[in-house]
DNA sequence: AACAGGGGCAACCGCTTGCCG
DNA sequence: TCGGCAAGCGGTTGCCCCTGT
């Protein structure tokens, strides 16, 4: 049986001829293929055309890098698919000269299963149900013996896995939060764990520098010279509640919430409440996240306040972001209401000025699906565009 | 040397999306 | 607005090769 669209024709199947690659490659270096359907015909191939559109987007293809995939690569797309789930065209994108059958092809064969041999889920990125039990006991974490780590009466300075339920990871660019003393994460992809100064009494302020994130980490992914981006994740091991921000290229601003049921107990956030606020200086504007008292969840993209005539902003991409933890930093200019209840996560945006950069709704749409949101998160994020 | 089992990867299948008449 | 077609995409299959017995 053929494809639909070629069940007429008798085509040859199964791998490819060096001779096959040849006409191909040839018939589309010469004419290129404004219409697969056509170019076997042309090309003097017995293939239909989706095939021959397999084969040189797959392999043929000029810009494909070959070989094994690098250390980097690796985790580029463990950090990407704990965003976007099994996107595999999406995170392909963040690997020049990848195809999304070679990231999917190399996730199944080698990711997936050493993630499961560190105990993660290789779906949700969580610790497995026994990985969790084997670091908190039987999983319960009454929120009354615990209280919250990141607080509002900025008590709780150092994260740490092994006691405490909440932690910040950024596997890739941990070194770049300057005013937050990062521990290197360990390959493992194991949950990092943060040091985080305590010199904001209602919270705790994260910078990001994006040049010297670019200088200290290789491989690092957003600098200046592509448009820059952060890509941030927390997360509530106990929970399963993760929180994920990407700016990509300073024009994509992306939230998650990944957010399992049944957490009787409430986690680390839900004593005190948790919000955090990012900043793209160059989008001029603002995304919150909030956790309040209740396990009450919310991501939004507020509009900034007007910045000052005589800053001028940086020359492109998110140079310098901002997060902001902490009760009394919760940004609500977006008009989302943060207290949504539980499994519920609302996504608003507010562009902030004349001219204000592209957002990526198809990304942020991802992501909030991703973590199993409402549909209204994005006819609220679309409204509010 | 022969065989079996498993892993990796190329290719296929079928559904979805987007475009155009 | 609707239907047809082509392209895009993710899941699945099946072949080939390597390794262990």
């Amino acid at each position: 049986m053929g494809h639909h669209c070629c069940s007429k024709q008798k085509v040859k199947r199964g791998l490819w001829s060096p001779e096959e690659d040849e006409k191909l490659v040839k018939y589309i270096t010469a004419h290129g293929h404004s219409c697969w359907s056509a170019v076997p015909k042309h090309a003097g191939l017995q293939r239909c055309g989706k095939s021959c559109r397999l084969r040189w987007i797959n392999y043929l293809r000029p810009d494909l890098k070959r070989g094994t995939f690098s250390d980097h690569e690796e985790r580029t797309i463990i950090d990407v698919h704990r965003i976007l789930g099994n996107r595999w065209a999406q995170i392909a994108k963040h690997l020049p000269g990848r195809t999304d059958n070679e990231v999917k092809n190399f996730w199944n064969s080698c990711i997936k299963k050493k993630l499961i041999a560190q105990g993660l889920d290789p779906k949700t990125h969580n610790l497995l149900p026994a990985s969790r039990t084997l670091l908190h006991g039987n999983g319960a974490n009454p929120s009354s013996n615990n209280p919250a780590h990141f607080n509002s009466n900025g008590c709780a300075a150092v994260v740490s896995v092994a006691t405490t339920p909440f932690t910040i990871s950024s596997p890739t660019k941990a070194a770049a939060y300057g005013t937050v003393t990062a521990t290197p994460p360990p390959e493992t992809m194991a949950p990092a764990t943060y040091d985080v100064p305590n010199n904001y009494p209602d919270g705790m302020l994260m910078r990001h520098d994006q040049a010297a994130t670019a200088a200290a980490i290789p491989g690092y992914p957003y600098h200046p010279g592509n448009g820059g981006g952060v890509l941030m994740s927390f997360r509530d091991q106990n929970a399963g509640l993760q929180t994920s921000v990407d700016f990509v290229n300073g024009s994509s601003s992306s939230s998650s919430m990944d957010h399992a049921a049944g957490m009787p107990n409430g986690n680390g956030f839900s004593q005190q409440g948790m919000g955090a606020a990012f900043m793209d200086v160059t989008a001029g504007m603002w995304s919150t996240a909030a956790v309040d008292s209740g396990m009450c969840a919310g991501m939004e993209v507020a509009q900034p306040p007007p910045p000052p005539p005589q800053q001028p902003l940086p020359p492109q991409g998110l140079v310098q972001g901002e997060v902001l933890v902490g009760r009394q930093t919760v940004m609500n200019g977006g008009g989302a209401v943060a207290d949504k209840g539980m499994d519920m996560m609302d996504v608003s945006s507010v562009y902030g000025g004349a001219g204000a950069m592209a957002f990526d709704l198809e990304l942020m749409e991802s992501c909030a699906l991703f973590c199993g949101s409402t549909g209204n998160t994005m006819e609220q994020l679309q409204w509010d565009c």
